[in-house]
DNA sequence: GTCGGGCTACTCGGATATTGGCTGTCCGAGTCTGACTGG
DNA sequence: CCAGTCAGACTCGGACAGCCAATATCCGAGTAGCCCGAC
């Protein structure tokens, strides 16, 4: 089982946004471009994280994307479930009441021990997401820039006019 | 995203079989039964588990299915990736490395931020259960029995016939 | 009575359809920009 | 010179196909048990 690629891009792409200046925004066409992702697919993952609140969308000519909220208060975990959220990776069917040999439903009241411990580690699987945020993110992307893609970011941008409302 | 239904099935099945005495054999079609399961579909679960190593099948008119190993040998994150496995649930396909702004892919040694974070959530994840055996399981079932399952599933056994090699 | 052989029934294992959801694409509604026109 | 208006182009958002993997099913190869017959 894997998650939906769509978690990949919306992660690199919030990280993107989060290290915009305040006010600027791009198109979710460019978004993509700059990360090589095919557009149209791309824009149907932001449209998840547009309805979640974390990312705002500026419609019109001049329109595009920007963070809704500062990132400081937006968790990985937020992002990953606006893109992928099943409740969890576990499903406990209540296999144990299903069988020939299974009591009145009245009896099952605790959830059984295997969902137990399969809700245990999604529970740290989430915990791990939830105690990272964007902000923690970022300190660490640029404390440990790649050589050149600074220069060659901040020349694309200029050279394609992507980013507006500075 | 969410894990295959196979993978509630084999743990159940599993408890099943850690619950038998040594030597004791059930067919996968009882087995299924038993569980209210449908047997087709999930005697390729069982298979799965066979060529991992943690069940053992007896062939034959008389076989049927048991453990290959001692309950305490068995760690529920074995039974879930010997049936679900995709090495992880993010998958990081190097996006940073795509883009018009991409660097040579000489200076992207370590992994990105984003990978970092995630693979650290998978591995907490694959703790929790690397660290819950089957003998632990087992014990926490036996400790919380739903009042007649017992006694109901010693009667169905004996009245079915399904457990041999005693 | 005992041993051997063959038959039967039952088991697992893999080859084969089917379905649901993720992936991928497109076009329409809405809106901001910018220029043009009139005062 | 300035304000109002209008056309234009670009944006997001949702509706519409395609494809892969998980699901579901079936039948065949193989084996252990059991019955029968011969010695």
């Amino acid at each position: 089982m894997q998650l939906s690629e769509t978690v990949e891009w919306g992660l690199h792409a919030c990280l993107a946004l989060a290290m915009m200046p305040d006010g600027a925004r791009i198109p979710a066409r460019a978004l993509a471009e700059y990360h090589g992702i095919k557009p149209s697919y791309f824009s149907k993952a932001m449209q998840r994280l547009v309805s979640a609140g974390i990312v705002r969308s500026i419609e019109g000519r001049s329109g595009g994307l920007a963070m809704a909220r500062p990132a400081e208060e937006v968790s990985l975990l937020q992002i990953v479930q606006a893109l992928d959220d099943s409740g969890g990776f576990f499903r406990c069917t209540e296999i144990r009441q299903k069988g020939p040999c299974a009591a009145a439903s009245k009896h099952y009241r605790a959830p059984c021990t295997i969902a137990r411990v399969m809700h245990k580690a999604d529970a740290a699987w989430r915990r791990v997401l939830s105690e990272t945020s964007l902000a923690d993110l970022r300190h660490a992307t640029t404390q440990e820039l790649i050589p050149g893609v600074s220069e060659a970011t901040e020349a694309w941008l200029k050279e394609t006019g992507a980013v507006r409302g500075l």
